[in-house]
DNA sequence: TCTGGGTAGTTGACACGTCAACAAAGATAG
DNA sequence: CTATCTTTGTTGACGTGTCAACTACCCAGA
């Protein structure tokens, strides 16, 4: 291996502080759940998912795409839910394997319960810290890194 | 509590992707560390912290300080650390309570082995995929978000 | 029909992170 | 000096996340 391309000062700086700003927010978007509702981020995300569906199903595979999470992960975090009743899975007629998630009556009252403080804290600490165009760069360049992700996991596989 | 402010859908896709980036590049990171070499990434963080002072040593406060880690968690990671000789503890003179940890030979080892092709990761996966502009751009807004939450994380104490 | 390869999901072991409770030592005010 | 408050660090319990190995099923082609 040749010699290694350090990062410069700039470089540096705007990576650091992109990794901290992200520890910081998930850190803090978690305690206000955990102060203001009985979800985890993560039981969260998962209700999101399923609520966002117009009829509140998964399959388990989907829910990891829509995530981005691995289906292990999936399956240990729906396992957890399940036995809080905020989902329940159900047999998949279609396909032997297969099993939906589904939200329950708990769950989606739950999540009703937590979005709006949710939704707040994004505002306060992200969204309405920026300008239009701020928020539109923010994400133009997420997605120009994610699209060089694919790309480069693509060719890996 | 009044009517939610939900997110508009630029807002939305911004903090989506977001967080999706953040989600796959940490994700991409912590697998090129484990395939590349023997640290983990948190091993790595705490690594560049030490190696970063000039005696490669730092109170476990003034380690959490650094990375923005809680305490416990420096002491669970230091422990898990100790256990596998990357860094040693050593009581602290002038303070009864505090110990400093320390890098050992075989830690530097291991961090020297995996910096290059981390850093290399880094590049490929975010830094070169972003004109100079945007990578100024980025981390102004990091440090404009962490700057409103330290406000309202003192306001809070 | 069988057989081989991919897909869906589970499981167990282990690393990681948080919280709350704790112990021990410093700091300060009376 | 001593009572109290704060700071430093540890611990145990528990939720979370990853990996690799596994089962069960689907499907396509000989």
């Amino acid at each position: 291996m040749s010699e290694a391309r350090w990062l410069d000062e700039r470089e540096l700086r705007a990576w650091r502080s992109l990794q901290f700003m992200q520890m910081r927010l998930e850190g803090a978007l978690a305690r206000q759940l955990a102060a203001d509702s009985s979800l985890s981020y993560p039981d969260y995300l998962v209700l999101v998912a399923l609520t966002d569906q117009p009829d509140g199903r998964l399959r388990l595979f989907e829910l990891a795409e829509v995530l981005g999470w691995e289906k292990s992960r999936v399956s240990h975090q729906v396992a957890r839910m399940v036995a809080r009743d905020l989902v329940a899975k159900e047999k998949c007629d279609s396909d032997g394997r297969g099993a939906f998630v589904i939200v329950t009556t708990h769950g989606r009252r739950e999540i009703d319960a937590a979005a709006p403080g949710h939704v707040e804290a994004v505002r306060r600490m992200f969204v309405d810290q920026l300008t239009a165009d701020q928020l539109v760069m923010v994400g133009e360049i997420a997605e120009l890194v994610l699209a060089a992700l694919d790309v480069s996991e693509e060719a890996t596989e």
